[in-house]
DNA sequence: TTCAAGAGAGTTTTT
DNA sequence: CTCTCTTGAA
């Protein structure tokens, strides 16, 4: 048999990977080493050479848009011998079992996805349920305890105090809200990878019939696995699933979302047998490029070791601008952002990288004032905005009247009267008969003195509306399509006709995106797994909503300047890199210098903005920076010193200012220039924000003076005399 | 019930 | 500084 066409295009490495014999296999595949052409020819070598039938494979990423690009190169690939095959998130997977054995799981067919917004309400409301205090219990800390416990597969029941009040109260929320989901037919993002890994381990047909099926799991990035998906992965293979992971752990950045790095050395123990390859030539960046990441990353321990390298030419040495402050930085590089225009370049080769979203304002106004096109990447999308939020609550509630986190959204938007005080009264009564929300309202409704004449006709004129609507939904026998019976809902709640009046300056947009969605839904068809699992059309459009919030900002197609987060930035590669703000503090970040162990992610970060890069790398640090409205004074990060000298240009020598500043008399010149409160070493100040604290350093003149005050409370910091605004005490 | 002013918090994000 | 959410008054 020929196999020329699915070997030829690729280097040793590579062709060892796709062509591996029977075993389990860890990929250790760097930094543009070409890891999607090996996972997906690896899977054409199985359907083609071994003979398996696609079906019996299961491929699964992180993100639908990974999920989605395999999809279309494996069509390209094998045009069109990809019927059965499964490519999925691993929540997407979970979801279509889930659906399929609704039974099994025990859940109600119509069971619906809490997204993380609806899941933090949630959580929020069964606090104060439970007679909380919000301030001792946060609800985001709670939501992400909750989160943390079920991506370790624990339940309430294997949850232990021991003592503390403060874990006691939480597992109670933890309890409580599980209640509340169940009753409401809701299930969070975790519970579908937790409700899945027990059906498995509880339905030991199901689990048969689904190893018997899946005999070959591939999984992409592999390094972003949490406990619970590896979990689901070992009981899935069991003694028979051929096992092909693909990861890098230098790209592990997700630790902090419970991601376990760990997982790709457990690996090697878990799975008898399992091989390990490295994909270690670079098809993406320059040879300076490569040797920087190579040196930043040789400062974490703890790796598995892997060298990058390129048969391609050294290419131009990496920039680095001392800025002064963040609007220098930003004029800089949008200056040579211009250059680069000027000079014939596309806006689409240049992307900004930064550690925190708070950094891409400066850029978008220097940009905006260069008329030069940008794109900022994260944001809301489409299925995360309010308005679209509003009317999905309407079509989910009539879809299943207990949903709680629906009912609470639809029910006074637009406002009908239904205030806080008629809500209150329906939470309790739902509560103390351990009801969902709508089941309450039926019970006081028919109570006639448990309401006031008012909040009564409000709540069943409510409550008809969302019959009316339930009664126009595609599987209902009055037959409507999903774009009609969208249309239908968007009439019948008036919320169209509520964002039309809306005060709040967006109208037009809110109300455009409303249409949008009636196209949206026109446009939708239920892809072929969802009908494999027996999926309606409003059931599918419900969970491809929660699941694919789709794109953030239209027009991805323009030639623009691409604006991100590091984080956003994984797995996408520019021409031009910027990666700025690489400042002790910020990049590294405080949080993550404050907490032990955080450091080596934080340096795999930076590694992955580095390998962003294919021709031009540009760094950038300001020395002052405005941040939450202070002036703060930072030192250069500790990841610049990790890069070899020798590949580093300074586009400017920065200004050395660090002669020790000699009180009172040198505190003394200070007030004079700038008319400043004379200040000494190991005096007493008062910070508006900081606090107390004490003079313990300071360095350069004039209006550039910079002191460092150690706080009582906030802890050591440098800031700008002129912008501190400090007194004496 | 609704609106407006004040308080408080502000890494990173997908599903 | 800027955004979100809570709180208090009309």
């Amino acid at each position: 048999m020929d196999v020329s066409h699915l070997l030829d295009a690729l280097n040793p490495a590579q062709r060892e990977a796709v062509s591996a014999p029977a075993g389990h296999l860890l990929v250790l595949a760097g930094a543009g080493s070409g890891k999607t052409r090996v996972l997906t020819h690896r899977i054409a070598w199985l359907i083609e050479v071994e003979r398996v039938p696609p079906w019996a494979i299961l491929a699964v990423t992180f993100t639908n848009k990974a999920a989605g690009e395999m999809r279309g190169r494996l069509d390209a690939l094998l045009a069109g011998r990809t019927q059965g095959l499964s490519v999925g998130t691993f929540h997407g997977i979970a979801h279509r079992l889930l659906r399929r054995h609704w039974q099994e799981a025990r859940l109600p067919q119509m069971f619906q996805i809490l997204d993380a917004d609806d899941q933090q309400r949630l959580v929020k409301r069964v606090i104060s349920g439970l007679g909380l205090d919000e301030a001792r219990h946060p609800p985001r800390q709670a939501t992400w305890q909750i989160n943390a416990w079920k991506d370790e597969g624990r339940r309430p029941d294997m949850l232990e105090d021991r003592g503390h009040p403060q874990t006691r109260a939480q597992i109670d929320i933890y309890r409580a809200y599980e209640e509340a989901c169940r009753r409401a037919g809701l299930v969070d993002f975790a519970e579908l990878l937790l409700r899945a890994h027990e059906l498995m381990l509880e339905q030991p047909a199901l689990l048969a019939h689904y190893r018997e099926r899946w005999r070959q799991l591939l999984i992409d990035e592999f390094q972003d696995t949490n406990t619970l998906q590896y979990a689901w992965i070992r009981v899935l293979a069991g003694n028979t699933g051929q096992v092909f992971a693909v990861g890098d752990d230098d790209q592990a950045i997700y630790g902090w979302r419970g991601a376990r790095v760990e997982n790709v050395q457990h690996f090697l123990r878990d799975f008898p047998g399992a091989r390990t390859l490295r994909l270690e030539q670079n098809y993406r960046s320059t040879a300076t490029i490569l040797k920087a990441a190579n040196a930043l990353i040789a400062h974490n321990g703890s790796r598995l070791g892997k060298q990058l390298w390129t048969a391609g030419a050294d290419g131009a040495r990496i920039a680095l601008y001392a800025a002064y402050n963040e609007l220098d930085e930003a004029r800089h590089v949008v200056q040579r952002i211009a250059e680069h225009l000027d000079g014939g370049g596309r806006a689409d080769d240049c992307a900004i990288l930064y550690r925190s979203n708070a950094q891409s304002r400066v850029f978008e106004e220097q940009l905006m004032q260069q008329r030069i096109g940008y794109r900022v990447y994260g944001g809301l999308r489409f299925f995360e905005r309010a308005e679209i939020r509003d009317a999905l609550a309407y079509l989910r509630l009539a879809a299943n009247p207990n949903d709680d986190a629906a009912f609470e959204r639809a029910v006074n938007t637009p406002p009908r009267g239904l205030g806080e005080r008629t809500l209150d009264t329906l939470r309790t009564h739902a509560r103390a008969a351990r009801v969902a929300m709508w089941q309450a309202a039926s019970l006081l409704l028919a109570d006639k003195s448990a309401l006031s004449a008012r909040a009564g006709n409000a709540l069943r004129g409510f409550m008809e509306l969302i019959q009316r609507i339930a009664a126009s939904a595609p599987d209902a026998s009055g037959g409507l399509t999903l774009a009609e019976h969208v249309a239908q809902m968007l009439a019948l709640s008036e919320l169209r006709a509520f964002y039309e009046k809306d005060s709040r300056g967006n109208a037009e947009s809110r109300v455009e995106n409303l249409d949008e969605l009636i196209s949206v839904a026109a446009r939708f068809e239920p892809g072929p797994e969802d009908v494999e699992a027996g999926l309606g059309v409003l059931a599918s459009f419900l969970g491809h909503a929660a699941l694919e919030a789709g794109e953030a900002q239209g027009e991805a197609g323009q030639d623009c300047v691409q604006l991100m987060t590091l984080h956003a930035a994984k797995g996408l590669e520019f021409s031009i890199v910027f990666l700025v703000g690489l400042e002790e503090g910020l990049f590294p970040s405080q949080k993550s210098l404050d907490e032990d162990g955080r450091l080596e992610e934080e340096r795999r970060l930076a590694y992955v903005g580095l390998t962003r890069a294919r021709q031009r790398l540009l760094l950038s640090y300001a020395e002052s920076r405005r941040l939450h409205g202070t002036e703060m004074l930072a030192r250069p990060s500790r990841f610049l010193a990790e890069l070899p000298a020798a590949l580093i240009d300074e586009v400017r020598p920065r200004v050395q200012v660090s002669r020790p500043l000699y009180a009172p008399a040198r505190a003394h010149a200070v007030e004079e220039e700038t008319d400043l409160p004379a200040l000494r070493l190991g005096q007493r100040v008062r910070h508006a924000q900081f606090g107390e604290g004490v003079v313990t350093a300071a360095e350069g003149g004039g209006a550039h003076t910079r002191v460092q005050i150690n706080f009582a409370q906030a802890g050591s910091k440098w800031l700008v005399l002129a912008y501190a605004r400090l007194e004496a005490c």
